[in-house]
DNA sequence: ACAAGTGGTTAACAATAACTTAATATTAAT
DNA sequence: ATTAATATTAAGTTATTGTTAACCACTTGT
């Protein structure tokens, strides 16, 4: 299986773009989605939080730049690399692009190997700059950068014990951590306290988090499961 | 004083080319210099290490490609941004170009405000800390050149450290700073300051801002967040 | 040179959020 | 049913941050 296989989201209203597009990138080992509109692109975008970001400029509802700025504002998605994709050769437009945090603005008809290479050389920059502490799983994204864990699109702050509690649980999911290994990662090795303390931010989490997702396993440990 | 104008490396063998390009980006607030070939751009980039080097790709010697190739294997250079430039409108060479390890293919004849606009895009993505020297965010632009702020077209004056703090915060909205980093940009790893000054720092910018964008996160450090 | 102002740091104390504990209730396993 | 483990709750404690004012070093204008 491809381990880190790059996702890929794909919008415009015209099918046979995303056609073409889709399976140039997916012959090169990319998974794509598709969007077929601005609104479409934000709520997918969210869904799925792509590894990059094709967007058409001349869309319905949201234009590209402006599905561009957009996401720029948003928590889990403001530094994605977007490739906006026009059929307008117009300078204005194209600056206008850039500004909105595009990291390129590349003119149609374009050559799907051109793109292809345009998508893998900004993929190989963006993993140069900056690793990304972001865990996906199921539902959840939890972003160590932002101290953010975020379920369905709701944002939920925890607090930092019970964040690298979750964390801890999340990084292998369905596997069962003891109560000292628990310890251990979280509270580290030194400190001692009581028994009742982890239950007690298990409890604060599951308060906060709308989901059964963590399950306790009597006489052991706790573990995330997936729902 | 220019506390961070980012220098910038033009290669090309024809002067008027270097000229136009150096004229604009100057007037953008970076610091060019020239080189007048292959070799030249070699030289000149481990002298300089510029933040950003622009190879046009028919020069003398070695052109921008393999002076590409070459600067991806130097230690010092291999993570610096490239564009190159050409007038070969030619689909293999642009994926070439690109694979050799540069980060953008520009075709001539280019708009000089569309080149700054695509190396303002590149030093973005690129640095950790805002390159442009103007970021916008939200309600705010935050102007490193004049040390302002501006927020709902009101303007903030603040102090020097205030400022850094504040740009540094902007930088990666959403990004939970931890206190040692912050110490680190602001004030340098080896000045050693007491345990408030952050937060009198903090509070300065509060007041002289009427919003609620830097939020704490106990135990961790400080963010900034968009309204 | 002097006063006034600005910026930066510190220290003392207040406020608060986070964390821990303890007491009690509930659950699950044998 | 009994027991051990975990859940829940609220109250207590600690750690971290907020706030204020004072201090010193520098700059600025007179």
């Amino acid at each position: 299986m491809e381990t880190d296989a790059k996702k890929i989201l794909i919008a415009d209203d015209e099918s046979d773009i995303l056609e073409i597009i889709g399976f140039n990138l997916e012959k090169e080992g990319f998974i794509t989605f598709t969007a077929k509109d601005g609104n479409d692109a934000i709520n997918k975008a969210q869904q799925i939080q792509p590894d990059l970001i094709i967007l058409d400029v001349m869309m319905p509802y949201k234009n590209g730049i402006e599905v561009c700025t957009i996401l720029r504002q948003h928590p889990n998605l403001n530094e994605v690399p977007i490739i906006l994709l026009t059929a307008i050769n117009d300078e204005q437009t194209h600056i206008k692009g850039l500004e909105s945090g595009a990291d390129d603005y590349v003119n149609k008809p374009i050559s799907p190997k051109v793109l292809v290479s345009r998508v893998k050389s900004l993929l190989r920059r963006i993993n140069v700059v900056s690793i990304n502490n972001i865990i996906e799983i199921g539902d959840f994204i939890i972003d160590s950068d932002k101290f953010l864990v975020t379920h369905q699109n709701e944002t939920i702050v925890l607090a930092k014990k019970e964040f690298e509690l979750f964390r801890l649980l999340a990084s292998k999911p369905g596997r069962v951590f003891l109560r000292d290994e628990i310890l251990n990662n979280v509270w580290g090795s030194e400190v001692i306290v009581g028994d009742r303390t982890i239950d007690v931010h298990v409890r604060k989490i599951r308060q906060k988090i709308n989901a059964d997702c963590i399950a306790t396993v009597k006489g052991v440990g706790y573990k995330f499961e997936v729902a």
